[in-house]
DNA sequence: ATCACTTTGAACCAATCGGTTAATTGCGAA
DNA sequence: TTCGCAATTAACCGATTGGTTCAAAGTGAT
C-alpha cells in the first residue's frame, strides 16, 4: 500500500433526496412517541435523533428547541384525534342507539390513541399550560358535545330522557371513564389486579360503561 | 499582617439538634412536593434541597439516590392515603345511602390529595414499575373493594340491587370518575372552559357521580 | 471518656444534555 | 457554470445535574 492519497480523508457522506416535509415528519412521529413514553423533561433529543433517519442537528434547524418540538407534537396529536373522530351517522338512530354507539366508540377511540392520552396526562401534569398556550388546541373544540346536545334534544323530545341532563357534564362523565381506561391501567393492574385489563375484562368494561351512562341520562 | 493562623478559616458552625427522624420527614414532605409537581425526571435534588431544612448532601445521606428517595415518597404517599380511609361506619346504613356515602367521601379524599393523584399520574407514565416495584403498595390494597362487596352484598339480599355486579368493576368506575376529576382538570378547563371546575361545579358534579354510580347499582 | 452516629458546608466531579459551530454537499434557478 | 440557499454531519460547548469527597464537629448513649 502505498500512501495514495485515499480521497483526502473525506468522510463519505451519502446522497440524499431533498424532503423537508418527510424530515419534520419522521422528527415528528419519534418525538411523539418518546415525549408520550418519558415526558417532557424525561424525554431526550440525542434519543429522539438516534430513531428519526436524521440528526440531532435537525431536531433544532427545525423545531428551535425542545419546548417547540413539544408543543407541536402535542398540537399534532390533537389535530390527529380530532380528525380521527370521524362522523358516527348517528343521527339516524334513536337517541339510547346513538349515546350507545358514541360511548362505545370513544372507549374504543381512546384506547387505540394511548401516545394522545399519555400525552394529554403529561400536559396535566404541567398544569396544562402549553395546551392553554396554543390557540389551535383550545379553539377547535371536540364536536362530542355537540353530538351530545343533538341526542339529548331528540331524547328529551320523546320523552324517554331526563330534561336536567347538562351535555358537559354527560360528555365530562364518558371521557372521565374512557380515559381512566387507558390512563391508569398500569398501576390499577398491578394493585388490583390485570382482570380488567384483559381482552374479555375490556369488553365487559366496555359494555358496562355504556349501560351506566345510559342509565344516567334516562328519565 | 503577620501570618498568624487565622483559626484555620474554621468556618463557624451553628450548633444544632439531633433528630434524624425530623430530617427525613422533612425531605420526604418537600421531596413528594417537588416530585408531585415536576416528574421524576423533571425534579430537582438541589431544589428538593433547598426547600428543606438541611442539605443536599443530607439527601443522598438517608436515601442513597434520586430513585429511591421516588420510591420513598410513594410509598409513604400511599400509606397515607390509606390511613386516610377512616372508618366511615358504612354499617349502619342502608345500602343506597351507604353506597352514596362512600362515592361522596371518595370524591373529596381525592380532591384533597392532590399530590397523591399527581403521584399515581406520574407513576401511570412510568408504566408502574415502581409501584410493581414496592410490595408494600402491592400487598396493602384499600378496603375500597370489600366494603363494597359488603354493601352490595346486603343491596342484593334486600333485592334492591343487581345481583350481576362486579365489585372491582363499580370500585373501577367510582375511582375513574373521582380521579379524572383531579387528574384532567387543567386540561378540560383550558379546553372547555371551567365551569364544572368552579366549586358549584364540583358540588353539581359529585351529586351527579354519586346518583350515577347508584343508579348502575339499582335493580 | 469514648465511640458510633449525625450534621454541616463547600468544593468537587464526571456524565449528561440541550443547543451551537463550522464546514460541506446537494439543489434549483439564473 | 455558477452561485446562493437548503440540508446534512460531526465535533464541540457551556450549563446543569445527580452524586461524592473531604474535613470537621456536635450529639447522645454507654
Amino acid at each position: 500500500m502505498t500512501a495514495e492519497a485515499k480521497p483526502k480523508a473525506s468522510r463519505q457522506r451519502a446522497t440524499w433526496k431533498q424532503d423537508p416535509e418527510a424530515v419534520k415528519a419522521d422528527i415528528l412521529r419519534v418525538a411523539r412517541e418518546e415525549f408520550a413514553a418519558h415526558g417532557l423533561s424525561g424525554a431526550r433529543a440525542q434519543e429522539i435523533a438516534s430513531r428519526t433517519k436524521t440528526s440531532k442537528r435537525m431536531i433544532f434547524y427545525y423545531f428551535k428547541d425542545k419546548e417547540s418540538l413539544y408543543r407541536e407534537v402535542l398540537e399534532q396529536a390533537y389535530r390527529d384525534v380530532r380528525n380521527g373522530e370521524k362522523a358516527l351517522e348517528l343521527e339516524n338512530l334513536d337517541p339510547v342507539a346513538a349515546l350507545r354507539k358514541l360511548v362505545s366508540y370513544t372507549f374504543d377511540h381512546h384506547r387505540q390513541n394511548e401516545d394522545f392520552i399519555r400525552l394529554v396526562m403529561i400536559e396535566n401534569i404541567h398544569g396544562g399550560s402549553h395546551v392553554a398556550a396554543s390557540e389551535t388546541i383550545r379553539e377547535g373544540n371536540s364536536p362530542a358535545v355537540e353530538q351530545l346536545e343533538e341526542i339529548l334534544k331528540r331524547g328529551t323530545q320523546q320523552g324517554i330522557f331526563r330534561r336536567d341532563i347538562d351535555p358537559l357534564q354527560l360528555h365530562w362523565k364518558i371521557s372521565g371513564l374512557c380515559f381512566f381506561n387507558v390512563s391508569n391501567e398500569s398501576t390499577f393492574s398491578v394493585i388490583f389486579g390485570d382482570k380488567i385489563a384483559t381482552p374479555e375484562g375490556q369488553i365487559a368494561l366496555r359494555d358496562d360503561i355504556v349501560c351506566t351512562i345510559v342509565k344516567s341520562v334516562l328519565a
